[in-house]
RNA sequence: GCCUCUGUAGCUCAGUAGGUAGAGCAGGGGACUGAAAAUCCCCGUGUCAUUGGUUCGAUUCCGAUCGGAGGCA
């Protein structure tokens, strides 16, 4: 059956910040005659080049990159935009027969643009507020009881205080009428689009990533992160953009409240802590072909080897 | 030189009226479908500085030694 509705290839390179993802998506775009789509949930805005550590002027240059540095820092971006877009991107570019490779760390993103996740129409509403608030009166727990009673199977998923889903999952019912575990399951009944070979960058030993990551923040200083967040500090307005590891971390130290130095060390922290979530997201992907960046010379030339044996 | 305080988990510190110890932070593991660089859950054995002594038994009491902080000459 397959065969008489072969799905297109594309190549996707995930693994934790600071690893090598965009250096070695270049490399591979240039082998194979691809181009670049960035599948990370902050490099899609304007105001945060340094800080998200976009693929710079020489990268995209030299190999066109998509889906970077696009989007008002104001805007409410999300998973379903971002996959309606990369899905539009995608097929441009095999139309125009080239290769599309993902590079990215967003693995919510990545996963649902790749397994075909369809997100269905939703108009913005103060639904999420009102649940919000009545969440500060009755309480979360109380909430999730709520939630148990249209939706047992999501309720025994979450705890208490896993505040953000128990909304999300109460929202979507006053949103669509339907359960949460409806709408999952219905949103990946067609399967993915495209025939994946995954591509993960990693360190065996944790504490190079942490050292790469740690002088990579100081590479940022220098390249001048502080002006960046300074900037976005002072407009700071988006409800996502704000958000941004390199940014937030600053805040304190703008408001008078730590010093330089400790917003510098937290900022380090924050960015091992979220390279530690990367890894916990995509270990469980059993189809991705790991290399590690810290037991090979040439990360590349290993990554171009798996691509001609797949 | 003398006096006082202090030495417990990677860090900051609790504690045991003598029965080998626990918090926060760091760190590790996990989850994850419209905020995801977000959000949430789970995980604490360490020669209680060293060394003698008292004791059935000492990290806890006493002495000495070695660190650290302060005070007085």
């Amino acid at each position: 059956m397959a065969e008489y509705s072969k799905k297109p290839k594309v190549i996707a390179v995930v693994g934790p910040t600071a690893s090598g993802k965009t250096s070695l998506g270049v490399y591979l775009a240039k082998r194979f005659n691809g181009e670049v789509v960035s599948c990370d949930s902050m490099q899609v805005y304007n105001n945060m080049p340094i800080a998200s550590a976009a693929p710079t002027k020489e990268e995209t240059q030299s190999v066109p990159h998509h889906l970077v540095g696009f989007c008002d820092p104001s805007a409410n971006f999300s998973v379903a935009k971002y996959v309606e877009l990369a899905q539009l991107e995608i097929d441009d570019i095999l139309s125009r027969g080239k290769l599309p490779i993902l590079v990215g760390g967003t693995g919510l993103y990545i996963d649902s643009l790749l397994s075909g996740t369809r997100f269905s129409e939703e108009d913005s509403s103060e639904i999420r507020q009102k649940l919000e608030q009545e969440a500060e009166q009755i309480g979360y727990q109380a909430m999730l009881e709520k939630l148990r009673e249209i939706d047992p199977e999501t309720a025994a998923k979450y705890h208490p205080n896993d505040r953000k889903r128990i909304i999300r999952a109460l929202e979507i019912f006053e949103l669509h009428g339907k359960t949460k575990t409806e709408m999952d399951k219905e949103s990946r009944l067609s399967g993915g689009l495209y025939d994946v070979l995954w591509i993960g960058i990693t360190y065996k030993n944790r504490e190079l990533l942490y050292d790469r990551i740690n002088r990579r923040v100081d590479i940022m200083l220098e390249n001048g992160v502080l002006n960046e967040a300074r900037t976005a500090f002072l407009n700071s307005r988006g409800i996502t953009s704000v958000q941004a590891i390199g940014h937030k971390e600053f805040f304190p130290f703008f408001e008078g409240r730590v010093s330089l130095e400790e917003a510098v060390e937290s900022l380090k922290m924050e960015t091992r802590r979220y390279a530690k979530r990367q890894l916990t997201w995509f270990r469980r992907n059993k189809n991705i072909h790991w290399i590690y960046a810290d037991e090979t010379p040439n990360v590349g030339e290993i990554a171009e080897s798996i691509i001609k044996e797949n």
